[in-house]
DNA sequence: CCATAAAGTGGAACCGGTTCCACATCACCA
DNA sequence: TGGTGATGTGGAACCGGTTCCACTTTATGG
């Protein structure tokens, strides 16, 4: 592999001169240049770009963190991130966790990871960090994204929603739509974002006067398996519920199947509302109404500031995220009181 | 930050005995070692492995390239190969592409990212590359594991199955329960792998005394859209089909859709096979008949590949892959001799 | 015509690790 | 007692870029 040196020596110029040309930074002459170039072009000669970051302290890279590739969750959201950078010739490194084991250690060797090679920023998702751990992470490396999370004393680095409102948006489809009588599937209470979530629907059923006991609520772990069993639980123990809460889409996507096979129709004897919008929620039959929270752009905003902070740009970067209903066809007026036994 | 020349001062040690130390390379002595990690602890002490890779010429990345990050598709199979290289402590560095605009160009410079950044290996997911185009970067990194394709010449480096046979499987399936009317919803036929299955179902088809002007077929640009939008033109068309062969699974789900929507039953009326065995197919209702290609078996054989030209290490390296159907309930035996008009 | 600024250039020093070589120390044995 | 090997050690040189400084050449203006 050709150095800078070969080049500069095939070129019959310095070092400096030969880096001027390259890099593009600094006064070179047009005969300089062009025999630089031309010695490039014959030596197939390629900058390494490890040699460029040590000297530079800059890796030129966006770090970014992901709880788990498998899903249809994050793919999306790396594309935005991704997306973004493409404009200003940057790229992402990611690192993953694997969703088993203990999370908060995949999540800190991940980031340790991403720091020690040097990312001009970070990008970080997760659920299993708590206050403290970003705080450290963040005297580390300042230039830190948080999306979906909000850190006390962080509050420039965070890039989050309120999930309580997004709940909140859920029980207010159902009882527009005239429901009464409710079930939950949440996720892992583990997952703060999830506590959230369910939190926020219950604040609003409480306005409404329905107490979080007369409300079926089973854990249903997030996947579509467990989205499944929590319905076969609500069924066999006869629960009677005609608006049903999932804390997200997979979930949701097994209860309807669920529901659909022990011959309950979506959504004319339950209906259903998912959490994330994610693709799948175009794709079941009915389509899932699912509360849409804006994980790209949460993602491509994070990614800006840490743009502005890296090279002094001035990209727009919005910090106010609206949670919106995404209306589907598996929410329906009540028209009967309740499930057939 | 804290250099390894700062913890050799701090420890009393020269500067290459720091470095045997925390390389855990090379001989040192029980008490250099203790002084050199009580440095490394007081100061905060982290290696920069920018600067690791420079002097070791070797980056410790496996680099990959995926031509989409949306969709269920890709997502198992970084997991996969991440997941391969998590006992080596080795990590992936990702380049994508954007699936729209010049695909070839975009994974080229991909590549190219993935090249200057002195990966040690290279796993290639690739459509839209050429023989040529991979014999070309191959000859710039020989450890190069190229995923679901077979490149003449460069047989060592492939990791791939036969999409014909995956095609050829589909067709059976379906006639194996007695189905003689067919629809296909193709992809598109810049896909390679798309082009293969579709010969391999028709080739099997020509052995039945099917003729493949008499199977309707469309192009569904491997999208749910695209799914639903073919089944829309059958029904228009009046086709009568009651064995559907799709190339991908989100075609599969939009036509199942659009097939239920227009009050045709999946198995009942039409039984539905897809492709790929994504997550999604255990997802819609009824459940999805699928061509299970491995996908993660080919990332993790190419990986393990990588890993063995690496470090001489002798993993086991499987490069026969088998295709199967994972049977569901989207298949039945045919009943009755067409659909109605 | 000379003072001064501007443009262009070569090369040493640097980024922060690893590695190699010369050398010191000690144990062991003939 | 002196030769041999194993074990440890310090530090220079190196990886391949960038950057800064000292210097030369050319342009500008009084």
């Amino acid at each position: 592999m050709a150095t800078i040196r070969d080049v500069a020596r095939q070129a019959g110029v310095g070092v400096g001169t030969a880096s001027r040309v390259i890099s593009g930074r600094g006064p070179v002459s047009r005969d300089a240049a062009a025999r630089v170039n031309a010695a490039v072009a014959e030596l197939g000669f390629r900058p390494s770009e490890i040699a460029r970051a040590l000297s530079s302290m800059s890796a030129g890279l966006i770090g970014v963190y992901v709880p788990d590739f498998s899903g249809a969750f994050f793919g999306p959201f790396l594309h935005a991130i991704s997306n973004e950078l493409r404009a200003c010739q940057r790229r992402i490194v990611v690192a993953n966790g694997f969703g088993d084991g203990d999370e908060r250690t995949q999540t800190i060797n991940g980031l340790e990871f991403l720091i020690e090679r040097e990312c001009d920023g970070l990008i970080v998702f997760s659920n299993h960090l708590n206050d403290e751990d970003f705080r450290v992470i963040q005297r580390r490396q300042p230039r830190l994204a948080i999306i979906n999370r909000a850190v006390p004393g962080l509050e420039e680095n965070c890039f989050a929603v309120d999930h309580r409102s997004g709940g909140a948006l859920a029980a207010q489809a159902l009882l527009a739509h005239g429901h009464r009588r409710f079930a939950v599937i949440a996720g892992p209470d583990t997952a703060l974002d999830n506590v959230l979530r369910v939190d926020g629907f219950f604040a609003v059923l409480a306005g409404h006067g329905i107490a979080r006991d007369d409300v079926a609520l089973r854990d249903g772990g997030f996947s579509f398996a467990g989205g499944w069993a929590a319905i076969s639980d609500f069924i066999a123990r006869g629960v009677n519920f005609t608006g049903l809460f999932c804390a997200n889409d997979e979930m949701a996507m097994g209860a309807m199947s669920c529901l659909q096979e022990h011959g309950r129709r979506v959504p004319q004897d339950v209906s259903v509302v998912g959490y994330d919008n994610t693709v799948l929620s175009g794709y079941t039959s009915p389509r899932l109404t699912s509360v849409a929270i804006p994980m790209c752009a949460m993602g491509a905003s994070g990614c800006r500031w840490l743009l502005n902070q890296c090279f002094g740009t001035d990209l727009d970067v919005p910090t106010e995220f609206s949670i919106d209903v995404a209306w589907r066809a598996s929410v329906a007026e009540l028209t009967r009181d309740g499930l057939p036994a």
